[in-house]
DNA sequence: AATGGCATCTGTACAGCGCTTAGATATGAA
DNA sequence: TTCATATCTAAGCGCTGTACAGATGCCATT
């Protein structure tokens, strides 16, 4: 655990104390996990004392939605590219298994994303409000290869029906109980495609399976 | 917050506080929700001293184990009641929509029980391997209405599946980006049920919609 | 019936937590 | 150059989880 700067390179007034505190949560994180991050602790990683933080954020939870935001962006980012790199119906596939993925590589940070959305009861906004959005990412995506764009209803249950099962399948993928299945399956990547196949994440039944 | 019991009726051994201990639990958990519970408010509210727990429980992780299982419990119980009540390939939607509801219904609960699960990365036994779990429930709902009990992997993959898509649609019901389409399917159980039609829930795809 | 072992509970203490307040320090505008 | 203001530190409050020593009362053995 080394502090963002050295002591003396360090003036009283950081510079960007806020981007660096978010970096020093998202270090810690990664490293420690959830319990881990505490504010104290976040502070002691950017080298400040434990009230600075304060004065960039109004309280920890403040502090933990910035570092969610960041998480929900590079989640779009990469589900853009993931959707970049396939064609057809695959690309709502290939959406899926960028959300996954995400998750399973950073656990700690898809905690954190979640936890501060459930806490507030809504998803940030870069989720579902947004162009370029992750969840407008699916809608589209699901308009372009088959699903009715004028049934409001029925388009935007199949978006949620996806979100939610990628989500469950996020969530879950890491229990021990689902290793043999991995195994029988060819491996954890296998198995996260075949789950999401046997989910409403495509608009047109055909190509289940 | 009235302790369990009153101070006089308490002699210095308590009889029972281990079952005390989870009952004040469960009642703070419902009254103040997750983050108000502290093990020593647990302990306030049975009435004994901070230390008294730790006769009982290893650490706090513990007692939270044990508020989690009853949770299982619970939650297993009213798969099997909602089962009961529906005939045909209706059974696989109700044991979805109790599940949901359950969710729903004690979101605090619901979220120390995944919780507890999470940090062992892995789900209680109540859910996988006993007989009568609500796991195999899923499991035994789907062979007796059409999936193949030989094709053990496929079978396995849409259980999984099934409890995936539950669990995400669990967690995400509350957000409040979903009200209007709660709305305009006429109202939750609808949403719910609608969104569970549009994921893997059902092992023979004429039962979709 | 008396005794002593033992599980159970209390009291006290410690470090770490989120957060507040008061005061020190540096920056940028007048 | 001066000074308001933003930023940081130091100290402290009440809370937390947990540890430990000692008080208490149940129960089996005698």
């Amino acid at each position: 655990m080394s502090e963002a700067k050295s002591a003396e390179s360090r003036p009283y007034h950081h510079g960007d104390l806020r981007r660096a505190l978010v970096d020093a949560a998202r270090r810690l994180l990664e490293a420690e996990g959830p319990t881990a991050l505490s504010l104290r602790a976040v502070a002691r990683e950017a080298g400040v004392s434990p009230a600075a933080p304060y004065h960039h954020f109004k309280d920890k939870a403040e502090l933990l939605d910035a570092v969610a935001q960041e998480g929900w962006d590079i989640l779009s980012a990469l589900m853009a590219e993931a959707k970049g790199t396939a064609v057809g119906p695959h690309q709502l596939t290939a959406l899926g298994i960028a959300y996954v993925c995400f998750a399973r590589d950073n656990p700690a940070l898809y905690r954190v994303m979640y936890d501060a959305a459930r806490d507030k009861e809504m998803l940030p906004d870069e989720v579902q409000d947004n162009k370029d959005s992750a969840y407008c990412m699916v809608r589209d995506t699901m308009i372009e290869h088959g699903a009715n764009p004028d049934d409001e209803v029925h388009l935007e249950l199949a978006s949620v029906a996806a979100w939610c099962g990628a989500h469950g399948l996020a969530e879950m993928a890491g229990f021990k109980q689902f290793d043999h299945l991995k195994e029988a399956l060819g491996g954890e990547r296998q198995f996260l495609e075949a789950v999401l196949n046997h989910m409403g994440l495509f608009p047109n039944p055909q190509h289940r399976c």
